[in-house]
DNA sequence: ATTTCGCGTCCAGTATATTGGACGTTATTG
DNA sequence: CAATAACGTCCAATATACTGGACGCGAAAT
């Protein structure tokens, strides 16, 4: 099966500034492409296509990319990400299990 | 090549933390799993790995999910991210176009 | 000016994510 | 309570990202 994609403007913006902050970050802290990459455990291409903004890249390791590049993701701290992520846990326990679209509100409204 | 990975605790974390604000979005908009997949041009597999938090799904993707959703992604709305792009881009012009480390100045200070 | 090395780019081979179809389970609605 | 659909999970086939080695270019240091 063709399996081309197409991404939303902001989509595309998101995974171009994520890049250029790992590229920045990675500079302002004097390391190379062949350190970071070395670091994150994957090769100076995949790194280049990252810090490109590459949207077929995997998310595990651009995380990884830029947490050692020093870009905070969501803006937490380390100990931060643990609380939060236990909050959303939590939030999770409350919704419906599933979901059952009893009459349609999404944003089809017509 | 074996390519077995390994994911720093704060990269995992962030990983558990955008997949559950994706299917916290999307279950708060009524949408099903199956609806949110097909908005994405992706698989209900593929959606719930990325719900779960999964480190090799593609990054365009799990974006473009996000977006769906109603994540927001960098706590920046639509333009606001334009912006930050463009000045990302001229903060790069001024950065050295390469990394040359004369003296170590990484973390490894000792 | 010369040397060195970081970077961008290409490529074929390999590892892995994605798919879509299926099935059983569980939750929600009437 | 019964019916229905969303969900979780498994699988083989397929598409694609990753690798690592190579090469040339240009920037940075001496």
């Amino acid at each position: 099966m063709k399996r081309k994609r197409s991404y939303a403007r902001q989509t595309r913006q998101a995974l171009s500034i994520l890049g250029k902050l790992i590229r920045i970050g990675r500079m302002e802290r004097g390391m190379t492409a062949q350190e970071l990459a070395d670091r994150a455990g994957i090769s100076r291409t995949t790194l280049h296509n990252i810090e490109k903004g590459a949207p077929g890249a995997e998310i595990g390791t651009v995380f990884e990319a830029a947490s050692l590049a020093g870009v905070r993701l969501f803006e937490y701290d380390d100990t931060a990400l643990r609380i939060e992520n236990a909050r959303l846990d939590e939030k999770l326990t409350l919704l419906p299990k599933s979901v059952r679209p009893s009459r349609r509100q999404v944003d089809d409204d017509f």
